[in-house]
DNA sequence: CCACTATATAGGAAATCTACTATATAGCGG
DNA sequence: CCGCTATATAGTAGATTTCCTATATAGTGG
């Protein structure tokens, strides 16, 4: 079965931004929104998208700590797919 | 570094035909574009626009067989990419 | 409370995606 | 060559994505 929550994961990850703010956070238990807005050349407002996005995703959460938010990775939807598609990488498909 | 190619094969599987599509190649050696056509609820043009995208992202080779053509996956950019996010997953992030 | 910084939301334009119908192309069998 | 099946392409409508500017919200410090 395909699914959607796995969907949603990698259609989180398919963008440059994104990914980039992912492969930041993996190497970095926590970065400020702020520090992503430094990163990439893409507005403020822009990169907020994009966090709520990956939010939603479930692939980062948020702690606030004082006027700023900081974001941190959730590894483990990140491993579960990582998981799916190296399995299917090596002959383990269409298990319903 | 963000590979463009990774971002490629993300945006392909990033869709629930396609990833099912690829399911099931990674069951079986070799499937006929027809018989995807009978397996998801699409027409047959937008099954063959989601080979098109499956193909141009290097996941799957076509090898012609009398009238019909057989898709088979390529399994390299798949377990490359499982290598990468299982990687970003226990914290080995920001290779540049 | 006011000004300031950090972040999110609203609204909208342009680009891209996804699906369809209609049609073209390629190979097979008579 | 003709008709048939299998697959791809063209053209297009509608949905979604992506980005921007402008603005709202939340917390801090004077």
């Amino acid at each position: 079965m395909v699914s959607s929550v796995e969907i949603e994961v990698l259609r989180a990850l398919a963008h440059p931004v994104r990914l980039g703010i992912v492969r930041k956070l993996a190497a970095e238990p926590e970065i400020c929104a702020c520090d992503f807005t430094d990163e990439f050349e893409v507005s403020q407002p822009t990169i907020s998208a994009h966090l709520k996005v990956l939010r939603e995703a479930g692939l980062v959460t948020t702690r606030r700590r004082g006027t700023t938010i900081c974001y941190s990775l959730n590894r483990e939807p990140l491993a579960a797919l990582a998981a799916d598609l190296g399995a299917l990488s090596v002959g383990e498909g269409a298990l319903t």
